[in-house]
DNA sequence: CATGAAATTTAGCGCAG
DNA sequence: CTGCGCTAAATTTCATG
């Protein structure tokens, strides 16, 4: 952030919205030519400022279509214990994000699923199996106001 | 879904995980050449599968390394009142995601900040200032265990 | 699925502040 | 001496057969 400036953010501005634009039309909008914005795109890269391209997909077109966050308090806090748990968490596919948090519970978790009853199934079947979750709290989603990947810069 | 072999599904895999691939390189982890790769991520795009192509930041670099949940409880439920709150919601750039939850709160935000301090002037100068805001609950993130805009399919 | 033209990316080189 | 513009080769995109 020290060594990057007011073009740079501009540059970032506009991949975060859409990384596919060409370094031509990217360029004109910063009224440059490509080799300043192909070189400063290089460097953010390089300097670990854009961490990578991705595609996103439609949730309900891939039959994801509900989200839901469940709470997960640990029934005890060894480290061990703690690290193991993440081992197993990162392996289902299902979670989309887990946070360690300050408050009454330990962990969230963001869940993506198909319907109420695959949530059913993934919390019986597969979070259940895991060793040494205390309680859990589901809290779920009935509407996405807003879901950006895009940073406030 | 319906219309969607499991050859499109491994194209939206590795797009999801990188979108800076080439179709050259896509065809030949999928044995494929080129053209049957290039025409089948047009029709993802054109029939809505694939939304839009981003870069991903790195957040600490940023200057954006606190993450907090913060839920949200309405005074009033009517209708126009909460699409007001939702205009406000969506104008601020600190809230990168915004859900209407079922449960205690009405609503969870997820707000992406510098520091503390920067959380306490978001909260007094900004969320605040907000009409018909009951109170709030922030969940402050300690550590990110996963986050992923890959889903799983 | 192969081919080839058009566009874009990528790299080298010279110049200005 | 860092950053920009110009030029040209390599690569990729994309329409046609």
């Amino acid at each position: 952030m020290e060594n990057i400036d007011n073009i740079d953010l501009q540059i970032l501005k506009h991949l975060q919205e859409n990384s596919n634009i060409n370094t031509k039309e990217l360029a004109s909008k910063l009224f440059l030519t490509v080799t300043p914005v192909y070189e400063r795109i290089k460097r953010l890269e390089r300097d670990g400022y854009i961490m990578k391209y991705v595609a996103l997909l439609n949730k309900k077109k891939m039959n994801l279509g509900m989200t839901v966050f469940c709470n997960v308090r640990l029934k005890e806090h060894a480290k061990n214990v703690g690290s193991n748990f993440v081992k197993d968490i990162v392996a289902l596919p299902e979670i989309i994000e887990c946070y360690n948090i300050a408050g009454d519970y330990d962990f969230m978790l963001k869940i993506l699923v198909e319907d109420m009853s695959s949530y059913q199934d993934f919390v019986m079947n597969k979070l259940s199996t895991i060793e040494n979750i205390g309680n859990t709290q589901s809290v779920f989603v009935m509407g996405e106001i807003k879901h950006s990947t895009a940073l406030a810069i």
